[in-house]
DNA sequence: GTCTATAGATCGATAGAC
DNA sequence: GTCTATCGATCTATAGAC
């Protein structure tokens, strides 16, 4: 059956949300106009209304995909062995990830106050199973006597705020590849929390 | 001399920028108006021209207001004694004058890619010296054989990363008091540069 | 120093042609 | 599915009265 006018095989839905997340990670949700995401696909305004019901609707897809991809790729890395090797797996899985998506990254930490209410819970339950899963490590490296941490639920929060500090920093091609900066920061992990 | 009318004893210039502060905290700096800065103060969108030559001044001078007064703030301390409890001091140093910025420190964290290139240099700069301020004092610690760190540049952006992490969470009345926030929070700094 | 009023631009979203 | 055209709202910033 031949398309219609103007269709471009069904890559206009991606291109816009890859258009929106670069837009929106550089310059703000609020700051980015339907008419510049419109413009770096390279159709009209009134054309992204095909594939989202509205600019609000644009953000929490993006958010909601980066989080479901995060909680996936997490289980498929199924990190085995004790509290220590766990902890290891995640440090240096969290790392990696990360830097590859810097920009659904920073979207998915800097945009929440721009959701309504509704897709802000749905985003918070995501990003709270995700912590859930480093917190449950911490858990059974204190139970088994591998970690000594006087506060689970804040040295969850505290590797992570850590471990997000590297994307505001590194650079491929800079002073460190990529399997330096985890082996530092792993080090670092390891001796906070006493393992 | 007597005043000219509607004049509130100048003190409107401060309500502006608490104003300023409050909503651009929360909202983002983008998605508020001036109008809506004005209604919170009281006066109409144009008086506050007589404050501030643009919008984007108005976000500098809060941003470049909070970097100084950190800087003030941390040379005041005063830190004394060797890098173990300089590196303390610091520790919560940081984390009682954030908390009691909430607003100052997310602006100053979230609104940068919404400086125009001059003003982003300059609080860029300040910015500089605090961590630089932070990296002396684990050099120092290095260098006496009172810290253990392969990285004392990467050391300093975790470390300041970690710290800055108590803001989303920590909320005064919650279950741990300032004082034993910091406690742990220094535990983890403590045992993760190896002192 | 603050007001009212407005210039001039841009916004999100929609309607209807093709 | 994309286009052009536009509605109605909102924005920053300015001008001039008081």
């Amino acid at each position: 059956m031949a398309r219609t006018q103007g269709s471009h095989s069904g890559i206009t839905g991606p291109r816009i949300r890859a258009a929106a997340l670069r837009l929106f990670a550089q310059h703000g949700y609020a700051a980015v106009s339907m008419r510049q995401i419109a413009k770096e696909v390279g159709v009209q305004a009134g054309a992204l209304y095909n594939y989202t019901p509205d600019k609000q609707s644009l953000l929490f897809r993006l958010m909601e995909t980066h989080m479901r991809e995060l909680l996936a790729a997490w289980a498929q890395e199924g990190a085995s062995g004790d509290a220590l090797a766990q902890l290891k797996s995640f440090v240096c899985f969290h790392i990696r990830f990360h830097m590859e998506r810097p920009d659904a990254v920073f979207i998915a930490y800097m945009e929440l106050r721009n959701l309504n209410e509704e897709n802000f819970v749905g985003i918070e339950a995501l990003r709270r199973r995700y912590e859930d899963a480093l917190e449950q490590i911490l858990k059974d490296g204190v139970a088994s006597g591998c970690f000594r941490i006087p506060d689970t639920k804040i040295a969850t929060l505290a590797v992570i705020a850590m471990l997000n500090g590297v994307m505001t920093w590194y650079r491929s091609g800079g002073r460190l590849s990529l399997e330096e900066v985890e082996g530092v920061y792993w080090e670092m992990v390891r001796k906070a929390v006493g393992g």
